[in-house]
DNA sequence: CAGTGGTCTAGACCACGCA
DNA sequence: GCGTGGTCTAGACCACTGT
């Protein structure tokens, strides 16, 4: 019935179980892999492997010849998911719609060329768009695309098909960012949210590159009540 | 000049490369590990933990026997980091302070025991209290904690240390929630964090358990125009 | 049943960073 | 320098799951 050899899951949960137990309190310094390996009868991979995961999850920090340490300072490690808006939506079981609000090419203010890590500010295309669940509201953005980057976004039918699915779709990053706060609707926030002035509302900033072009920046203000959950 | 043997991170990078070069459209199945370590001329392990990190961060998925593929609903994961609220203020150069508001142990609000996953509401430690930076209000955090899971709390001087920092350091979980939304703040709110009524407030609720058991849950309200950021 | 990813092993060498 | 974690290899077997 039992296991007579440990997957490198076991050996993460005995060690982080010593952990939590306070077989090594924070700071302190464990063994080193070998050794670990061999008091439990395994390869030096699988406590790698185990180490590895420990590590990622913020309770471990490992450094070469200084060796393995418990977090003096936890971190709570969270994992944030942020799907297309149309399948966020669909998953709740509503009825995913869209409507496009504006679509200009405009000079880029100054600090959405800011944003984006740009010095010079040529003219981007500006798209602000309403997501809607159950035809009702559900998150209102505000998006500049970079024509440089992704000339073949002037194509597009954004009437159709939201600039949020197509970029994610077509335009692939390789970094971005994230920031999320918190704002007091305006009277035209509020207006097109179907919210009130002055309501509390949840915003979510994320900006694109790949390599060190950038692709988009778009503010994505949510309705009132609107939660960001996370996955673990 | 050259490496010649490919590090896992080389053998990720092309990966990437050609799906963001779209020889793999999204949905499309990629070859079989056995099949790219042979084009690469790398062992198997070193795709294995490419293809590990590539659907780690969300590019591809795997599964067995069914293979791997390119996602076809790409989502944006980020990773959240959030410290305990004492380092978080030190780390910007800031002097850290605390207040205790209130401590008293009371029964349980049915919402309370609702997030912590519990059936019967018993009595639990609420404290209150107030994290500084610079001498000005910061995040303003109301909580519970079980005392039978964690009874050496009301040992705590909690006018002197934060339930906050104790708990981190003390009562390590297995398990986390957490949401992150806006509210308006009201009168007292709003008092106690020198903000204005109505002004729109970050709010990070977090529950914590240890197995099955219920440590902690709090609310930690932030002041004005705090940011949340990712850290990739 | 059979194909594919997941994991384990044993051994080797590398790279970082402290002394 | 030298100790420790990081990675690579080659091969084997396992586990899940689609057909």
């Amino acid at each position: 019935m039992s296991a007579d050899r440990l997957s490198w899951k076991d050996v993460r949960d005995r060690i982080r179980d010593q952990i939590l137990q306070r077989a090594y309190a924070p700071g302190d310094k464990l063994p080193r892999d070998a050794d670990i390996a061999q008091e439990f009868g395994c390869a030096r991979s699988t406590v790698q492997r185990a180490m590895q995961d420990l590590s990622d999850s913020g309770l471990i920090e490992r450094k070469r010849k200084g060796g393995t340490h418990v977090r003096a300072d936890p971190v709570t490690r969270a994992t944030l998911d942020i799907p297309i808006t149309r399948l966020e939506v669909e998953e709740t079981g509503s009825v995913y719609g869209y409507q496009l609000i504006d679509r200009q090419v405009l000079p880029v203010p100054r600090e959405i060329a800011a944003k984006l890590e740009q010095v010079e500010a040529k003219s981007m295309l500006r798209v602000q768009a309403l997501h809607l669940a159950d035809h009702k509201p559900h998150i209102l953005e505000d998006r500049w695309v970079s024509i440089e980057t992704a000339p073949e976004i002037l194509d597009v039918d954004l009437s159709r098909e939201s600039a949020n699915e197509w970029l994610v779709r077509n335009k692939p990053y390789t970094r971005f960012d994230l920031r999320i706060y918190a704002i007091a609707a305006d009277a035209q926030t509020a207006r097109m949210l179907a919210a009130e002035p002055g309501d509390a509302l949840l915003v979510i900033d994320r900006t694109t590159w790949v390599g060190a072009d950038p692709i988009t920046t778009v503010r994505s203000i949510t309705i009132p009540g609107y939660q960001l959950l996370t996955k673990s």
